[in-house]
DNA sequence: AGTACAATGATACAATTATACAATGAGACA
DNA sequence: TGTCTCATTGTATAATTGTATCATTGTACT
């Protein structure tokens, strides 16, 4: 990896990480999809402690420019955001629709029960902004 | 099997196989006594360790929903309602809208363009009584 | 000095994977 | 029929990965 980290600059090291991470990924020598290093042995490499990369890997998942799985290690996002064109999104929605909609069917529902149920949530979104928490399992 | 996992979620994947499988079940898709896909098969498909599998198959087995049998396979049991019946399906029901969602909002949709294309497909299901096919993915 | 706060480290934990193992069943063959 | 072999199935356990929480360190400001 050989990450350039000045641990004298005052600079936080996990920011330093992030910002040499993002290098990396728009000059292309971290290719999409692909694996970084675990946080443990970018830790090692850069003689600092492993949840110092954590955090820094957390920022980056949360821009969407990564993405950390537990047990499995982070990968660069196979499309970062803005890429994401205009015409892919809206097929990409309807294909989503299509698959919830066969998805409900098979459970045996109608489109009034589904419409009811649909009414609830967007309703809440709308108020809040947000989607509330999934609920939990199903016993 | 085409089941719907999210390595993003934050939702551990054993958890989410369990889900979308108590799902299918209750829909009915999964008939009583069918076998599901080996653990092996099933995680080469999610592109996960078979592992993973064996864990959702064991808590589905603890439960009562399966049987699974060690050389032999595992097969959805016989009578597996009343854990999965009208509440059951109901809960999903809900679970997968909520699904819907929260994929659809990351996607960057309103409510408003969701409704209309919905409004389409609905449109299509009753008159017709069937879904049309799923479009391709967008990957 | 003393306090507050951010950065980093230590430790325990949870999810996933890797590897070796045991049970089952199908086919070959005596 | 018996049993051998072998591929296929699920199981068990340890290693690997990221996560959560709290302790420690350092620095700026009173």
């Amino acid at each position: 990896m050989n990450l350039e980290i000045d641990f004298r600059s005052g600079i936080p090291i996990y920011l330093q990480v992030v910002e040499r991470i993002k290098e990396r990924i728009a000059g292309g020598s971290l290719p999409l999809g692909s694996q970084l290093p675990t946080v443990r042995s970018l830790a090692l490499e850069l003689r600092v402690n492993f949840n110092t990369i954590a955090r820094a890997y957390r920022i980056l998942d949360e821009v969407g420019i990564i993405s950390t799985q537990q047990g499995r290690g982070t990968y660069v996002m196979e499309i970062s955001p803005p890429e994401v064109s205009e015409k892919i999104r809206q097929k990409a929605l309807v294909a989503l629709t299509q698959r919830y909609l066969a998805d409900a069917n098979r459970l045996g529902a109608s489109s009034e029960e589904l419409s009811e149920i649909m009414k609830d949530k967007v309703t809440i979104w709308q108020q809040t902004g947000h989607l509330p928490d999934p609920e939990p399992d199903v016993e």
